[in-house]
DNA sequence: TGTTAGCACTCTGGCGTTAAGAGTGCTAAA
DNA sequence: TTTAGCACTCTTAACGCCAGAGTGCTAACA
C-alpha cells in the first residue's frame, strides 16, 4: 500500500512545503532529482496519500500540503538525517557557556539559543523544586524595620522577599528566629510547608509570637512561590513575525503559558514532537518539538521549541538533540547538590 | 480663528473617533446634542480645522480623524473632566495592596492595574538604583562548592546570584571574605564600582587572592546588574489584540523596550502625553501617557500607559492621576530608607 | 499491471466594471 | 453668518471574466 515511491514523494512534499510554505504540485514533484516518474504517476500516488491521510488539498485546484499524520508519518520515519558540522555545534556550545553551570542556567540558555536560531518561540522548564526541601532559611536586617527573607532549596533555587515588620527586632529576637528557623524549617520538604505548619509554628513561638508572625508568613508566602511551575518562554516575538499563526490565539497561549503547558508534567519519552491539532497542545497550525533533560534517573528539567506546523524539524531536532545531550553531560559531571 | 464652537466641534470628533475608531463625518456631529448647527456648518469648521493642522482626511469622501496635534489639543484645553467614582477608586487602591510598599511593588502593582483596565500595554520604570551605594554584601555557602552572593542597596534592592568554586571555603576564608566586603564596600555606592575598583579589591586579597577572586568577581556581576535601568512592561498582549497597531513594530518595541523608552530618564513633566508621530516616542499610532512619581523632591520611578492614538485619555488620565497621587501618599508616609 | 500522455474540468486570484453609499465642497439663498 | 441643495469624488462590495495552476480520468503503451 505504501510503496518505498509513495513515501519518498510524501517526504518531497513534505521538505518542499517546509521550504515554501505554498501547496506543492504534481509537477513541482516531478523534477525533483531522484523521482523519475512523471507527474501523473505522481499524482495517482498523491490521490491515494490524501485518501490515507496523510495529506490534504485546500482546494480543487491547489496541490498538497501535509496533515498532521503527515508531518507526523515524517519525523518518524521519513526526514532526511542531518548531522551537526562543527561550527554548529561550536555556535550551541557557546550558548552553553555559563559560569554557574547549574541545569536550570543551562537550559534557559540552550532555550534561547533556540529562539535564535530557529526564529521560533522556545521553552524552558526548570524542574520545580517543589520536591525538594529547604536548605536554609535566613533573615537579613537591611533597613528601619525591612527584613530580607532567604530561602535556598536543596535543589539549589534561591528566593528572596522583602519584609517591612510594625518594629524592629532585637538581636535577641533575630537570633530566636534563625534558630527556630534553622531547627524547625532545615530539610522540610517545600511541599509540606502547608498552612497548617504554618500555624503549628507561629503558635509554637511563645513570646515571640508577635513579632514574628509576619515573618513566618513571609517565609511560607517563599516556599509557595517554589511550588509554581517554572517554564520560561523565549523568543515570542518571532512567531509574531509569522503571519500563518494566529495572533489572537498566540497571545491567549502567552498569558496563559502555565496551563497551556501543563502536559509537560506528565511523562513523556525523551524527545517528542506535538502537532497543534492532535494532542493536549491546542495551537492551530503550530507544533511543538520537546526532549526531556535528565540527570541520572531524574528529571532535571526540560526544553523545546513552538513553532509553525511546518517547522524545519529535520534541522531544528538534531539542535534539540545536541543541546539535550551537552546539558545531560554538563549536569552529569557535578557531584549531588 | 479658533472660536469656541470650533473647539467644541474638534473635541466631538476626538470623542467620537476615540469611542468607534472610524473616521467622523459633518452628520454624525451635527446629530450630537449640544451642538445647533447644521452640518454644513460643521463642514466649514472642519475644512478649517483641518487648514490648521487638527483635523486629516483618510480619502477625500471620508469624514476626519484626528492628528496629533489635534490629541494634543484636546487632551491639553479640550477633554472633558472626568471624576473618578468611588468603585473606580475602590478597584484602584485594592490593586495598590501589598504587604511591603516598597515604592518598586507599589508602582509594579499600579502598572498592572493599568494594564488591566485599560487593555493597554503599561510602563512601569523604577528608579534605577546606580546611585545608590550598597548597604551589605552577604555569601551563604549552599552545597559542594556552591555559594549565594547576595546585594542588598540603600534603595532597598536585593539581587542574589549563585557562584561554584573551583574548592570549598574554610570557615576561615568565609569569615575573612564576609569582614573584607563590610569593610570595603559598605556605603561605596553602585555606580563607583568600575573594573578599577574590583582589581584593587582583589589585589588587596594578599593570601586569599585565589579562593576569593571568583566571589568579587560575583559581587562586581551584581553591582553591574543594578546600573541597568529597570522598565517592566504589563499587558503586552492587549496590544495584539488591536488591529491598528503595527505588529511588527510592535514586537521590535518589545525587544528593544529599554532603548525604546530611553527618553524617560530625561526629565520630563509630573504627567505627560506622547504621541508616536510627534517625538522620541516612535511608534505609529500610538500614545504613551506617563507620570512620575516623586519622593519628596526625588524621582522615584514613573508609571504610564502605551496604546493606540485613539486612547480613552479622559477616564485613563484620571486613572494616572490618581494612582501616582496615592503611591506618592504611600510611600512618603515612609521613613527614609 | 503499472506508467504515461492528453484532455476536460475546477478552483483561485487578479482585474476591470458597476452601483450604492458616504461625505465633501461649492453656490446661492435666507 | 448660516443653511439647503446639489454635483462631485472616493471607497467598498459585488459581479463577471479570464488566465493559470493543478487535478482526475481515460486511453494507450510497455
Amino acid at each position: 500500500m505504501l510503496d518505498e515511491r509513495k513515501l519518498k514523494i510524501l517526504a518531497a512534499i513534505v521538505d518542499e512545503y517546509i521550504m515554501t510554505g505554498i501547496p506543492v504540485g504534481s509537477k513541482a514533484i516531478s523534477n525533483i532529482p531522484g523521482i523519475n516518474v512523471s507527474a501523473a504517476t505522481i499524482r495517482n500516488d498523491m490521490a491515494m496519500l490524501e485518501q490515507l491521510g496523510y495529506l490534504e488539498q485546500p482546494h480543487t485546484s491547489a496541490g498538497r500540503i501535509p496533515t498532521f499524520e503527515g508531518y507526523r508519518l515524517y519525523v518518524d520515519k521519513l526526514m532526511p538525517s542531518y548531522p551537526l558540522s562543527e561550527e554548529e555545534k561550536k555556535v550551541l556550545d557557546d550558548f552553553l557557556e555559563t559560569d554557574v553551570p547549574t541545569a536550570d542556567a543551562l537550559i534557559q540558555n540552550a532555550s534561547k539559543a533556540l529562539a535564535e536560531l530557529t526564529h521560533c518561540a522556545s521553552v524552558a522548564k526548570n524542574v520545580s523544586p517543589q520536591f525538594s526541601v529547604i536548605t536554609k532559611v535566613e533573615v537579613i536586617p537591611t533597613g528601619k524595620r525591612m527584613y530580607v527573607l532567604l530561602m535556598i532549596t536543596s535543589s539549589g533555587n534561591i528566593k528572596n522577599k522583602v519584609c517591612r515588620l510594625e518594629f524592629d527586632l532585637t538581636n535577641e529576637q533575630l537570633d530566636f528566629f534563625a534558630n527556630y528557623m534553622a531547627e524547625n524549617l532545615q530539610g522540610v520538604s517545600i511541599d509540606s510547608l502547608s498552612e497548617d505548619t504554618v500555624e503549628k509554628l507561629v503558635a509554637a513561638t511563645g513570646a515571640y509570637m508577635v513579632t514574628l508572625t509576619p515573618l513566618i508568613k513571609g517565609v511560607c508566602e517563599l516556599a509557595e512561590g517554589f511550588r509554581d511551575s517554572d517554564i520560561h518562554l523565549s523568543g515570542e516575538k518571532n512567531l509574531l513575525a509569522r503571519p500563518d499563526i494566529d495572533h489572537a490565539q498566540l497571545a491567549h497561549f502567552f498569558e496563559h503559558k502555565n496551563e497551556a503547558l501543563k502536559m509537560l508534567d506528565g511523562s513523556f519519552s525523551d524527545l517528542q514532537v506535538m502537532f497543534g491539532e492532535d494532542g493536549d497542545f491546542v495551537m492551530k497550525n503550530s507544533s511543538m518539538i520537546m526532549s526531556k533533560i535528565k540527570k541520572g534517573d531524574k528529571t532535571a528539567g526540560a526544553l523545546g521549541v513552538i513553532g509553525p506546523m511546518r517547522l524545519d524539524y529535520a534541522k531544528i531536532i538534531p539542535y534539540i538533540e545536541y543541546l539535550t545531550e551537552r546539558i545531560t553531560a554538563l549536569i552529569s559531571e557535578d557531584d549531588e547538590i
